[in-house]
RNA sequence: CGGGCUGUGGCUCAGCUUGGUAGAGCGCUUCGUUCGGGACGAAGAGGCCGCGGGUUCGAAUCCCGCCAGCCCGACCA
């Protein structure tokens, strides 16, 4: 940008140096930015200079940061449609990586795939007393099948075209799923039927948030129907074992899981697991959930089969499913003040490389060097798939083109020259560490070690995601201790605190409600492990089988 | 759906109180100098100032109406 930014930065190396000079790139960063900000206060334009790639920093701002972040990632936009995004490829590439592993798990699972209509009649939402409660009032609803002329130059949907039954576009699918699940079950024989559909779907949400909360988003829905309730049980906890794997060695999310509370379950389910991940700002957030729908939608949508002992019975059914609000999820978890960190297993690109070419006598043996490296890369595997490898030959400065790729989260940024080319080197920069921290490998140790540079950058992520959420969740065993831990020190403007808190409730809603309104705490699960020895509720001295999950959330 | 705020080039905004038909930074284009580190200089392109009406010789600016969006609450994957 301008000039001086850059001159503040090579004056800041010069400042730290003269300090530490034995000092790696990394264990410089943090002296290399608090020597940028002493610098710049002498500077003549001295807050116009980000010391980071994003700003504001986590730590000052989280929300914005997130914000900023997606945008700087070139990971989606809002669109002109309130409440909707336009995720842009870079974006769309994680979730199409997220889907093809996924939908490889549920068809292990012996899952099929179908898909049902985006319109569903008014009166099959209304089945399901529960769900109509949960639903009713964030829905978009189709009243009308053709537009006309307003005769002001404009278009309005026609009077006389007005349904006679209102549509809603699908919140969630279960009930017109469940109307089509009733034809096609007449007996146990035509048992279990295990299908998932992608889709997107639209909840009219008030408050939108990229990725994390938009009008409409894209999914997954797993639509089970089952012979017995122990069956259906087993497979709502067997995907969210399966969600659970997917988050820990694809997206480098640890995760807790477990059930949730009857105030946070789904509309209409018996019971709901769900995983939650904690992200930088030490809120949860609920990466899926997989419910058990006993009989319920089976009784609203007439599932009913012969049973082997020829009596009438209603199926058992589940869902479950993951968003797109995974991507948010991500980019929280991993993400820092310099953009996006992806997890090498979703990345859209694992390496990119990089042509550099000062001379243009030089230029052309460079590009054949990268593009002879890159065919010998995309050759070798990485966790069974070929090592995906792009190149930025874009006529840019060398500089915007790295720090373009630094904030995009590429696991791996190769830069290629004439100098590398006469020694046979490349010089290789990981995402998981500092942004000049480079390391000059022989092009064929490079080539060689890939696989396995990825893989040590998605363990090294699922290790500090892991080391961030154990720092930071809490054993607490009085109301005192648990209220100042929810409450920050900065009320006007609250700084990160808290995080995850393992305590003893009495199971009432009452104590549920007075904790979320006085801290905006909820339960966010009942965890299936490590948490199951009896004692005595914090908030009203009554006994408690187990140890909850509270924490705030998205 | 309640309370507050804002609509000005692609983006972020200044100008409005004290009316005289548009500005900055970033981005974009071209040329030159640079370029193994988020470069610099020069020259350009781009806006009926949210929409409709009113006051006025004259409205981005004042008045009225409408629409849209943002923030704070209730709701939520």
């Amino acid at each position: 940008m301008s000039g001086s930014r850059w001159s503040s930065w090579s004056g800041a190396w010069r400042f730290s140096a003269n300090f530490s000079p034995g000092f790696s790139a990394i264990g410089c960063l943090p002296i290399l930015r608090g020597a940028n900000s002493f610098a710049a206060r002498f500077s003549r334009k001295p807050m116009s200079q980000p010391q980071t790639a994003i700003s504001p920093r986590r730590d000052e701002d989280f929300p914005e940061w997130y914000q900023q972040v997606v945008r700087a990632a070139d990971l989606a936009e809002n669109s002109d449609v309130r409440g909707c995004m336009v995720i842009k490829p870079w974006g769309y590439g994680l979730w199409e990586n997220m889907q093809r592993i996924l939908d490889g798990m549920f068809k292990a699972t012996g899952h099929k795939n179908a898909y049902f209509p985006l319109f569903i009649p008014l009166s099959y939402l209304a089945k399901e007393a529960q769900h109509v409660e949960g639903f009713a009032k964030e829905c978009a609803v189709v009243t009308h099948h053709r537009l006309e002329a307003d005769g002001r130059g404009g278009l309005r949907p026609a009077p006389s075209a007005e349904l006679t039954e209102p549509l809603v576009v699908r919140p969630t699918s279960e009930t017109i799923i469940g109307a089509t699940y009733a034809k096609w079950v007449q007996s146990y024989r035509d048992l279990p039927i295990l299908i998932n559909q992608w889709a997107n779907v639209v909840r009219w949400e008030m408050r939108p948030r990229l990725f994390l909360r938009t009008a409409e988003f894209l999914w997954q829905e797993g639509h089970t129907a089952h012979e017995t309730e122990r069956e259906a049980r087993e497979e709502t906890t067997r995907m969210l074992e399966v969600y659970e794997k997917f988050a820990r060695e694809h997206l480098a999310l640890p995760v807790y899981t477990g059930e949730k509370s009857e105030a946070e379950r789904f509309p209409g389910a018996v019971q709901t697991l769900c995983i939650e991940a904690m992200v930088q700002d030490r809120k949860a957030i609920q990466a899926g959930t997989s419910h058990f729908l006993g009989q319920n939608f089976a009784k609203a949508s007439g599932i009913q089969f012969l049973s082997r002992t020829n009596t009438q019975e209603f199926a058992w059914t589940t869902s479950w499913g993951v968003s797109t609000r995974l991507i948010g999820t991500v980019i929280m978890a991993h993400g820092d003040d310099d953009g996006v960190v992806l997890p090498p297993r979703i990345a859209p690109a694992h390496i990119v490389l990089l042509p550099v070419t000062p001379k243009p006598e030089t230029r052309e043996a460079v590009l054949a060097a990268v593009e002879a490296l890159a065919a010998e890369l995309r050759a070798r595997t990485y966790a069974g798939e070929p090592i995906r490898v792009e190149i930025d030959q874009r006529d840019i400065g060398g500089g915007t083109k790295n720090w373009e790729w630094i904030k995009k989260g590429v696991p791996i940024r190769v830069e290629l020259g004439p100098r590398d080319l006469e020694k046979g080197s490349v010089a290789v920069a990981r995402r998981d560490r500092a942004p000049k921290d480079k390391a000059f490998l022989a092009t064929a140790e490079f080539v060689e070690g890939a696989a396995e540079m990825l893989q040590s950058i998605q363990d090294g992520l699922l290790a500090r995601a892991t080391a961030l959420r154990d720092a930071h969740t809490v054993v607490l065993d009085s109301k005192e201790a648990f209220y100042a831990f929810f409450t920050a020190k900065n009320s006007e403007r609250p700084e990160i605190h808290g995080g995850f808190a393992l305590a003893h409730w009495n199971g009432s809603r009452e104590v549920e409600e007075q904790i979320k309104a006085d801290l905006k705490v909820t339960i966010r699960c009942i965890p299936f492990q490590g948490a199951d020895e009896p004692g005595t509720c914090i908030f009203t001295g009554q006994p408690s089988r187990q140890r909850v999950l509270f924490a705030k959330s998205y």
